[in-house]
RNA sequence: GGGAGCGUAGAACAGUCUGGAGUGUUCGUCGGCCUGUCAAGCCGAAGGUCGCGGGUUCAAAUCCCGUCGUUCCCGCCA
């Protein structure tokens, strides 16, 4: 091994009891060194695992400039380790190989972090040295459970006919949704292409063209603000297919997400995945994406409270407005509490939020209780069920704001931590359309969802329901999907609702109302997050965990440095040119 | 766009509230000792723009203002 020739004949986790008396040629890296002077042993870990090498200084002194995570390969024979010094937490810890040489590959400099899932290192620092971070069990684990879960998603659908097709990045900008990430035409100045939000347009035309059965897994660009779930790029499984409803759809998705947690958890989901309407899960759980795997469901109080003497109760109900609770169970309560909770809940929108600790005789103390009735008190009691030690909130408002501020507070006090249990959860009968805060109609799910009746879409819009449904799993929204519209009239006559003029229309998707009119299948698809899926199922609480080399909160990457200034030349030869906010970022006076 | 937290040696922290010499802990690094360890152990050493700028003060890691970085959240995310 003089010219250091890299020869590696096992893996230093696939050193086994079979292999005793064998010589081996293990290779990896050094996880640890002790060295006992007459005596030094070597960790040795590769991407199989870690095994133990013992080398006496004397006849292999190279062992004495060995460090930790020199990439070295070692040369010896397999053996047995004396009694009593068997390590009972290695796979490897009955074995041992004895050196016969030993040759440095590639030395290490002293390194930032240490390389082992016990020291919690800065995000920043981990990701300035991501190629290290990604040696520690963790991450190496994460980038495992991917690849089984793509794999998982492309055997299962190769099984059931379906075609992978790749469809284009640099598309067409369309100013609904989210911002669109841009790219600059070189060749034609002044005009931009947009990264894909998603490939939503073109596998609907892989519908028209006869296609039928389509999957995807592609690489989705938004620019908005960052989340510990959110990043500007994003992987989803994208799927579609012709002469398709709804259950086809929901069918197929299940089956890929159960064969995903089979390779990746190795569980057996044999149940079907529960349903349950927009409007329940907005009732119930104040959230279209409900944490299905504890209670404290939302309890509406209204009638108990309508005429209390307690004005902000009686007035909002007489305004049209609801007041709901929530028992939040035994929580220890303290006044700090009491005004975390407050601010949170004024923070999402409320006015405020009235709380109850239920005393052991019964009794409720709250700021609010001299203005409530016996009957009323014991009412809100038995309709929340409560029992002494309980804290109940309540927030009065309009409907809206009340089931979302008391979702939200759900979720703190009563969320599990970590995702041991996976709760999956399919959401159907969304809304057609909502209203922004401006009170324009817009699409709750995307335009070219097909409404689930046409007379109620015309006659009642605001209460019209449409063919899309979410997939979630432990309060994460997964992905979404829907029945598409697949007559060119219906497409228009929602853009019409939508109020986007038909000359409008046909400038924007004139192309795609084109297509649909010759002779479209009945189609429907889906589509979901990849790296959302492998979160959880690594029980992670940021994707960034699963994304080998993700961006920070402000889009940059420590490691590289992106995004970047360039040259002049460049940005000229592309006729741009940067604008006074620009500039002077550049250059801070 | 807004709110909150964090920033001290290569890493993780304590010190900040209540101003008094860069004080300290663990890991790593460097040197020495050590024949059965496995987060080895023991002895010794080096290593600091307390993110940056300004202000208050006799005196600032500590108080104030600004700024940058980073994390979480609200808005946003068809």
């Amino acid at each position: 091994m003089a010219d250091k020739q890299v020869i590696r004949t096992h893996g230093a986790g696939d050193v086994s009891a079979a292999l005793i008396g064998e010589s081996v040629i293990v290779a990896g890296w050094v996880q640890r060194r002790r060295d006992h002077g007459g005596v030094a042993f070597l960790d040795i870990r590769d991407a199989s695992g870690l095994v133990q090498v013992v080398a006496d200084p004397a006849e292999h002194p190279e062992v004495e400039e060995m460090r930790m995570e020199f990439c070295v390969s070692v040369r010896g024979t397999v053996r047995s380790r004396p009694e009593g010094t068997v390590n009972p937490d290695m796979a490897t810890g009955e074995l041992e190989v004895g050196v016969e040489e030993l040759v440095v590959l590639s030395r290490a400099e002293a390194l930032p972090f240490l390389i082992d899932d016990r020291t919690e290192v800065d995000e920043k620092v981990r990701l300035q040295h991501r190629y290290l971070d990604l040696r520690r069990p963790r991450m190496a684990a994460n980038l495992k459970a991917r690849s089984k879960a793509t794999s998982a998603i492309r055997r299962t659908l190769d099984d059931l006919g379906f075609l992978e097709v790749e469809t284009p990045t640099l598309v067409n900008s369309t100013p609904e949704g989210a911002r669109d990430m841009l790219v600059p035409s070189r060749l034609r100045q002044g005009e931009f292409y947009a990264l894909p939000q998603s490939p939503q347009l073109f596998k609907q035309l892989l519908m028209v063209g006869g296609v039928e059965r389509y999957f995807q897994i592609a690489r989705c660009y938004r620019d908005e603000d960052f989340r510990a779930d959110r990043q500007l790029e994003f992987t989803q499984l994208d799927l579609e297919g012709s002469f398709w409803g709804r259950e086809d759809v929901l069918d197929t998705i299940e089956t890929v997400l159960k064969s995903v947690v089979a390779d990746v958890r190795g569980i057996d989901l044999s149940d079907d995945f529960p349903r349950i309407t927009w409007q329940e899960a907005m009732d119930r759980y104040g959230s279209d994406k409900p944490d299905i795997r504890f209670g404290m469901e939302i309890t509406d109080v209204s009638d108990v409270v309508a005429e209390s003497e307690f004005g902000v109760f009686s007035t909002t109900i007489s305004d049209g407005g609801t007041v709901r609770g929530i028992n939040a169970g035994p929580v220890e309560w303290a006044r700090s509490r009491a005004d975390a909770l407050t601010e949170r809940a004024r923070e999402l929108g409320a006015g405020g939020l009235v709380w109850m600790v239920v005393e052991a005789d019964g009794t409720l103390r709250s700021p609010v209780a001299k203005f409530l009735s016996e009957s009323e008190q014991a009412g809100l009691k038995s309709r929340l069920e409560a029992t002494p030690g309980d804290v109940l909130l309540i927030v009065a408002d309009r409907w809206k704001t009340v089931v979302g501020v008391l979702g939200a507070l759900r979720l703190e006090l009563g969320r599990p931590t970590g995702h041991e249990e996976l709760a999956f959860l399919w959401v159907i009968d969304f809304p057609l359309f909502e209203e922004d805060d401006s009170g324009k109609i817009t699409f709750s799910h995307h335009p070219f969802t097909a409404p689930a009746s046409l007379e109620e879409m015309a006659t009642d819009p605001d209460k019209a329901l449409s063919k899309a449904y979410d997939a979630v799993l432990n309060g994460v929204e997964l992905g979404s999907g829907s029945v598409r519209i697949h007559d060119p009239e219906i497409q228009k006559e929602v853009f019409d609702i939508l109020g986007i003029a038909a000359d409008v229309a046909e400038r924007r998707f004139g192309w795609f109302l084109q297509a649909l009119r010759y002779g479209t299948p009945p189609h429907a698809g889906f589509a979901f997050g990849i790296d959302r899926l492998v979160m959880i199922l690594q029980n992670e609480s940021s994707i960034r965990e699963v994304i080998p080399f993700p961006k920070t909160q402000t889009g940059s990457d420590p490691m590289t440095g992106a995004p970047t200034w360039v040259e002049a030349d460049l940005l000229s030869e592309l006729g741009l040119a940067l604008g006074p906010a620009a500039l002077e970022r550049m250059e801070p006076s």
